[in-house]
DNA sequence: ATATAAATGGTAATGACTTTCATTTAGAAT
DNA sequence: ATTCTAAATGAAAGTCATTACCATTTATAT
């Protein structure tokens, strides 16, 4: 268990929750390599270690996780199936996604010229904005063949 | 039939499509009122009418609108339950969506400052970017009370 | 009026996700 | 170390939006 691990169990431990095998599992697929999955992407992996594991169990703790904060859903359904995608909540490393819509391939960036719109926005609408979310498509330099 | 309406189906023509009652029908609804619906919304205004359509034709018809350009699945999945939105797709109208995330209130604004960042975007990463989604969460000002 | 491909409606299927419930287990109490 | 108990798990059934299938109906060209 790397200390990313081990500092997000300690969330769980803080929080109450138990601390199990699967859920060791699930939290440390979250902090490996591009870290964009879908509940079935987690099932795989980690069906690996655990074979018998219930993909009810990563649904489960998928939004246990979001619930204490740990988690958070990545903005805007699914690549091109129809699933959710889950990221570990970076606080204060706010970010948006740009996706390549051949592939599939993710790149985060942190230009975000949001807060002007968002006083505007407030003033002439009277909302409170809460959130936002912006989201990106085009094709990766691999994938710009033809249109 | 209004002008609006009639426009349309001279698109749908011009496309090859043949002209049903349903057609109109669901046309009309997304020419009505704020125009973001659902399959389920536009079914159960256009069952008025015609009580024995098919959401089946609903579906169907959406599709096909989509296809033509007459209609666009208004960005980031539904409100709050699991369902897509669509509205007329308004080409020379490019605008964003902000959601009252207590009544569901949604307010179009054009504000839009993504042609900077997409540049920089686009020179970092050497992607080739095709579109992009906006959507900011909030509270109207009925909706104001507690957190 | 007739022919025919397209459109429709009803029903079944799909797929992501949730619920239910019987069994297992982490962690506290002894 | 053993026992206890609420929490966690797994298997299976259930939801709900959307799609696929197929027999029947209909818009439009002839
Ligand atoms: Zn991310
Ligand atoms: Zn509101
Ligand atoms: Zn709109
Ligand atoms: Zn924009």
């Amino acid at each position: 268990m790397n200390d990313k691990v081990s500092d997000l169990v300690d969330q769980m431990k803080r929080c109450g929750y138990k601390v199990t095998n699967q859920r060791e599992l699930i939290l440390k697929e979250f902090t490996e390599k591009g870290g964009h999955l879908s509940a079935q992407e987690v099932y795989e992996n980690v069906r690996k270690v655990i074979p018998h594991i219930s993909l009810t169990t990563i649904y489960r703790n998928i939004e246990m996780l979001i619930d204490i904060g740990v988690l958070c859903p990545v903005e805007l359904a699914s690549a091109s199936d129809g699933s959710a995608l889950y990221e570990i909540n970076r606080i204060h490393d706010h970010h948006h996604h740009l996706v390549c819509t051949k592939c599939g391939k993710i790149i985060e960036f942190n230009m975000c010229l949001f807060q002007e719109i968002g006083k505007k926005l407030s003033s002439i609408t009277q909302f409170k904005i809460d959130e936002h979310r912006l989201k990106v498509f085009g094709r990766c330099p691999k994938c710009q063949h033809g249109r």
